[in-house]
DNA sequence: TCGAACACGATTGTCCGACAATCTGACAAC
DNA sequence: GTTGTCAGATTGTCGGACAATCGTGTTCGA
């Protein structure tokens, strides 16, 4: 290893483990974050995406980029390639990488998608474990205390998204959550580009919070149904938003 | 480009588009198939790997598979670093990529998975496309007839998945379909695993036929119930003999 | 004038060689 | 038996190189 920059922690460890994470023996609160230049490399376009600093469409060239970031040429594919993986970015053969484009069609399939993904969480809310449904409250509640501290527009989307995922974590299916935050990764990319000059995220504490009051009150179906209609007005938020641009 | 080989076919084109492919002109039949080396060297070590020539734990020695197969370790790394991303290898940093190693929890999960995306799609049967529909049918037919005609197990088993994955294709949505595929190559990975040595594929099509007859006469519950109790005898069955290893 | 052929710069895909960091296992020292 | 040390193997990352391809502007011939 040459250097070593700002450590950037990533949600998703794409299918790396560490010896030290693995064994449970006497020193198990231990841990030691290994990050990878490519790790970080990806973590750092991620957040420009996410931030909306490049506009959907942008080539990412890999020269300019990887001496911008200080790696080689090699390295920076490699997290080019994560990101294309995860549906943040296009690959054309011979022309690059560039910005993912949400359009219409993507934003209704992934809409769909997370649709079956969180419905299915919900649904097993009568059998998910204490710890499963203790995230979802402990997400919402999060979630309220950043609308009503004001926070910024990027603490709200995430904090908003961490209470959808933590429905499909309802599921207690580590690939299930994998696959939603990959979905979700798209949602944030599609967000940031529709908000990239006005960014006003409204309070939507009053929908989930009702949800949260139906699991508990143990009407799967209504909460499902209320689940659909949310998502239901989140994409037509997001398309009529997307249209005029 | 130095070198040639043998083209293989990716049933997942990793977010890769080529211009050829996106236009709907007047000559809509016609597309080039543009392989890069990457996706060639990952289509062979899938391929390897499904037929259980490779063990599950094995390490993928990158100089050595890089020679063995005429690319440079760059390129094979990026191959490596594909399958890594669809589950069928595991990297540790520092100690490089080996076979995934199909334990008990990652069969639950991926079983829980697929019992998430199947069944939604099963739901769908009603809102679904004639297409769609259309799928299903000829997927399980030529199931029935690969059986009939005594295939290979390769054949078979590929078949058999094959229906599963049009069941998803039911809900039209690109994305889980993505999804699905992904889990069902882990599930092919650890087919292979368990039949590495005596690989007997019994014959199924009776469940599959009966699933689909609920879904033709418009039964979505009992079939859903009907999917739910053959995934569960699926995963009873890698279980059990995952477990006399 | 206009379309086809060509030339040229930019960029990607792939290769090669290099080397520090890390892991593994053996072996010596305490 | 535990700890320290050392050599070999392997990965992570770098830099440079070059053919293939793309985009574009230019030239040429009808």
């Amino acid at each position: 290893m040459r250097e070593q920059e700002a450590p950037g922690k990533s949600l998703s460890d794409n299918g790396r483990m560490h010896p030290a994470e693995r064994s449970t023996n006497a020193f198990g609160g231990l841990s030691l974050e290994h990050s990878s230049t490519v790790d970080r490399v990806a973590d750092e376009l991620r957040r420009a995406v996410f931030e909306g600093e490049l506009e959907s469409g942008t080539p990412l060239r890999e020269v300019a980029l990887a001496e911008s970031l200080g790696v080689s040429r090699q390295t920076l594919r490699e997290g080019l390639a994560l990101l294309v993986a995860e549906g943040l970015a296009t690959r054309e053969p011979n022309r690059g990488v560039s910005v993912a484009r949400p359009d219409p069609d993507s934003v209704r399939d992934v809409s769909r998608a997370r649709t079956v993904l969180e419905t299915a969480g919900v649904r097993h809310w009568p059998n998910a474990s204490e710890e499963a449904r203790q995230a979802v409250r402990r997400a919402l509640a999060e979630y309220e205390r950043a609308v009503a501290a004001g926070a910024t527009y990027q603490e709200l989307n995430q904090r908003h998204l961490a209470i959808h995922l933590s429905l499909v974590g309802l599921t207690e299916s580590p690939r299930l959550v994998a696959m939603a935050e990959s979905v979700v990764a798209e949602l944030r990319l599609a967000l940031a580009q529709i908000d990239r000059v006005r960014r006003n995220a409204q309070d939507q504490a009053g929908s989930h919070r009702h949800l949260l009051d139906l699991l508990e009150s143990s009407d799967v179906d209504g909460a499902a149904t209320e689940l659909a209609a949310h998502l239901g007005g989140a994409e037509a938020a997001i398309l009529e938003r997307l249209d005029l641009d």
